[in-house]
RNA sequence: AGGGCCGUAGCCCAACAGGUAGAGGCGCAGAGCUUAGGACUCUGACAGUGCGGGUUCGAAUCCCGUCGGCCCUACCA
């Protein structure tokens, strides 16, 4: 099937590939989806984003369905007069950008911008609904700047900084990666095996943010999809319990460790130190640092795979120490182990055998002791070799004995801080943001390394620091420090400071910096003096609905809300989610796999629109289902979506060749007029709802009824077709925009259907005269009755008891009850 | 290991707050139109909601268990 032949009478035919040529050429010059700024225009803003593409090629399916998505969006809110911004701009700094310049021996913004200028013409020809006069690309100085400038001001504040610490590195892309870019110990974005390297590296100080990240989710309980929220939530992984002081025999000052089950601490038979901490190095006594120093080697040695697995038997080595516990002053062995993280808590635990799985499996490894202090009613651990964690009573506890668990934990924490050798705190899993990435395309970090001045800040006047341009090909090839090093002229500066001879740091950020507040640079693109204005930002945000996959549910969208809170900090925004509303597209996939190179089951975007055209396409991808759910290429029908859209056309079309404009329609065939008026009530709330493919089933079904209405009811001119036919293009325009435009044209209207056309149904025609009552007998359903549907329910019952059938089913039997629920069911209850 | 989501005709999906299981589409069968095919118009058949319990006058919908699929976290103290 082509969309673009076919022998039916010219007038009547659908060409999609002509009509996305004359629409665009229109678009462009009307502009009618350019957000407005004039402060006299009194429409209720909007703001729908997508979430920015990234320029990889040319547009591709999972942009179809996330652009059809956040495009039915946008054009409602266009077609009920809102004033709507919906900008686009491209994440365009980034790894494959760096790749293909290597490879190619180019530099990596002649890819880039290439690959932008192509996605803008797929955009356009698309259709979405889009203001290009606010576009944006962050690998431009003039946005990367902006970058600079907040990190800056985040480095004034103490939310960036720099420090030697163990990171994820990975090999292939020969760069550090942040904890939210390892996926199973892999790199999410090449899959190879992370390693562990200590390394002196910039970090966003995220973790002051987590009780906020983690409070501020009330408010978009309900706005966003729960899993996400969840997966947040998880990410940030809030542990309410008590940080307890151990003495360390040796040991002047006290260590310190985080525990969830403080009222387990008289069960506490051992301590353990993470095994790669500096502390197990201090602790470690003279005649055990032979046998430390040799488990330390062999676990270093280890991927963070094969730590991680809980199947592997538990390591560690004894340090030779003892703390004491301070609730019963017992003298228990201390030891390093590789199962205790450095950088969770304070790197050091009580271990609990009894209670807790893992300081179980090591004590039954080394033989320590395993003393119960909770009664759960449960098999000694000891001999089960399963602890015990849940609920119970205290039992060889001393003060403690008796309490339940829940009481035991608030009761413990009390005599603690009497003693003040403890007290309650709290822990996340969360870590900082480490954002300092050793490769060049990306945004240059503004610091000045001096040998007297140390970190030193390039001067706000001095930005943006450009990216030298003398550097292309094989430069950039990945050596494991920046390829910025390199470039001499650029690296050896003055100390802003003192004059003397400095280098600049040559990292350049995380893309994951730019994306995290571009939202807010589209309230004044071309600004020069600030990341963005701030009353723009007042007037826009925050975020009405945002729209795009579920792979950022925990990197980009939780960056963006720490950058948004830390701004609102700032005073430079007044709100502290930037995200109101929040809906994640699936998925296209085909045959039941995601699509692939090497599965070889690829659908290409731009050969879909050239067989179907436009309209078809992002009709399939928005009838496919709802909008969370993948799609699978091979379950949907272009065909039949443009089988549609060509019924469709035909009855606007004839409808528009048989009357004119401004008809009245009350005078129209009043059965089609309530098909119509139904139609627009339940697209209104199907869209409301986000239920975008069941407004599509509705359009349908007025379509057919419209059909009936010309070739065996009134005909082409009655006034309730052109009503019908006049709704069909304007809720159409949300899903197939080019033939709505012509189908309205068609039916003899000069502007765009997209704007302001929306239409409210009339109530007198949605009220039924009769509705279908269900008569039940023992909940069977035995009659059916036509009734009013303001009908009592006393009427009701008498009508339903009169019933013949009913009574021929109730028969002798009593009747127990009647449930009446007026004016659709009746249920009889008999004994 | 823990947590979450989802199982409805051959297939994709509907079913407002528990109230007649079916809106829409694909596919299938048939009729009209047609030289024929396609296109177009119309008609029809097909499930009792993965499975087992429970609550209720009434369960796809709520609760418990179980099986299957997907996702998240995963030695986080």
């Amino acid at each position: 099937m082509t969309a673009v032949n076919g022998d039916q009478v010219a007038s009547d035919s659908y060409d999609a590939r002509a009509l996305q040529d004359k629409w665009q050429a229109r678009w462009a010059k009307e502009d009618p989806f350019t957000a407005s700024e004039d402060p006299a225009d009194d429409r209720p803003r909007r703001y729908v984003l997508d979430m920015f593409p990234y320029p990889s090629g040319d547009l591709h399916m999972g942009h179809a369905e996330a652009f059809a998505m956040g495009d039915v969006v946008a054009r409602y809110r266009f077609q009920l007069g809102e004033n709507v911004l919906h900008p686009i701009g491209w994440d365009s700094f980034g790894l494959p950008a760096e790749n293909a310049a290597i490879q190619r021996d180019s530099h990596p913004a002649e890819w880039t911008y290439a690959n932008i200028e192509t996605q803008a013409e797929s955009f356009k020809r698309y259709g979405v609904s889009l203001d290009w006069s606010r576009r944006l690309h962050t690998s431009d100085p003039e946005y990367y700047r902006w970058n600079q400038w907040l990190f800056l001001r985040f480095f004034e504040r103490g939310l960036a900084y720099r420090r030697h610490g163990l990171v994820n590195w990975c090999p292939k892309d020969q760069t550090v990666l942040a904890n939210e870019q390892v996926v199973q110990g892999r790199c999410e974005r090449c899959d190879t095996e992370v390693v562990r390297r200590s390394l002196n590296q910039w970090y966003f100080k995220i973790t002051e943010y987590a009780d906020r990240l983690l409070d501020d989710m009330a408010q978009l309980e309900g706005k966003w999809p729960e899993r996400v929220l969840l997966m947040q939530r998880n990410w940030i992984g809030r542990s309410d319990g008590a940080d307890v002081e151990f003495t360390v025999e040796g040991r002047g000052e006290p260590v310190t460790v985080f525990t969830t089950r403080p009222d387990t601490l008289y069960g506490a038979t051992f301590f353990v130190v993470a095994a790669d901490a500096e502390l197990a190095d201090e602790l470690c006594a003279p005649e055990q640092r032979e046998e430390f120093e040799a488990y330390r080697a062999q676990a270093a040695k280890l991927t963070d795979i094969e730590r991680q697995s809980t199947e592997r038997v538990k390591t560690g080595a004894f340090l030779g120490r003892y703390a004491i516990n301070p609730v019963n002053g017992e003298r228990i062995p201390v030891w390093a182990a590789d199962y205790v993280l450095a950088e969770y808590g304070h790197g050091a635990i009580m271990a609990v055998p009894a209670h807790d799985q893992r300081d179980l499996d090591f004590a039954l490894k080394f033989e320590l002791p395993v003393r119960e202090v909770v009664d759960t009613g449960e098999g000694d651990p000891a001999e089960t070799g399963i602890a015990t964690a849940g609920e119970g009573t205290l039992i060889n506890s001393g003060p403690l004995n008796g309490l339940a668990k829940s009481d035991a934990i608030p009761r413990i924490i009390e005599i603690l801080e009497e003693r003040g050798t403890g007290k309650s705190a709290v822990n996340f899993r969360l870590r900082d943001w480490l954002l300092s990435r050793q490769r060049f395309w990306g945004t240059p970090i503004p610091i000045i390394h001096c040998p007297d001045c140390g970190e030193v800040a390039v001067p706000d006047d001095q930005l943006p620091v450009k990216l030298p341009e003398n550097l292309k090909g094989a430069d950039l090839a990945p050596k494991g420090t920046s390829p910025l090093a390199a470039a001499g002229d650029w690296v050896n500066v003055d100390c802003p400071k003192c004059g003397a001879a400095a280098k600049r740091d040559t990292d350049t950020m995380d893309t994951f910096v730019d994306s995290s507040w571009y939202y807010l640079r589209y309230c004044s693109p071309n600004l020069d003096t600030a990341p963005f204005d701030t009353e723009k930002v007042r007037a826009w945000g925050p975020i009405d609905q945002y729209v795009g996959g579920v792979e950022h549910a925990i990197l980009h969208l939780l960056y963006s809300r720490f950058f948004t809170k830390v701004l609102h900090d700032m005073g430079m925004v007044d709100f502290t989610e930037p995200f109101t509303r929040l809906l994640n597209q699936g998925q296209v996939i085909n045959q039941g796999k995601a699509m692939s190179k090497s599965l070889g089951n690829g659908v290409d975007l731009g050969d879909e629109i050239d067989k179907y055209g436009v309209d078809a396409v992002r009709l399939t991808v928005v009838f496919a289902g709802p909008p969370e759910e993948d799609i699978d290429w091979a379950d949907v029908s272009p065909a039949a979506s443009l089988k549609f859209i060509n019924r469709a056309f035909r009855v606007m079309a004839q409808a528009g060749a048989a009357s004119e404009p401004g008809a009245d329609p009350s005078t129209g065939d009043l059965a089609l007029r309530k098909a119509t008026h139904q139609t627009i009530d339940k697209v209104t709330a199907a869209v409301e709802a986000y239920r975008f493919n069941v407004a599509i089933a509705r359009i349908m079904e007025l379509v057919t009824a419209a059909r009936k209405a010309i070739d065996s009811g009134p005909g082409a001119a009655d006034p309730a077709v052109r009503e019908a036919a006049e709704t069909i293009a304007i809720t159409l325009s949300l899903f197939a925009p080019y033939v709505a435009e012509e189908g309205w044209e068609r039916l003899g209207h000069t502007g765009s259907v997209a704007i302001g056309n929306w239409r409210t149904a009339d109530p007198a025609l949605l009220v039924q005269e009769s509705v279908t009552c269900v008569v039940q007998v023992a909940s069977k359903v035995r009659d059916k009755l036509e009734v009013s549907p303001d009908i009592s329910e006393e009427e009701l019952e008498r009508l339903a008891l009169a019933s013949e059938k009913v009574q021929g089913f109730i028969g002798g039997k009593t009747i127990r009850k009647v449930v009446v629920r007026a004016p659709k069911l009746v249920n009889i209850v008999v004994g």
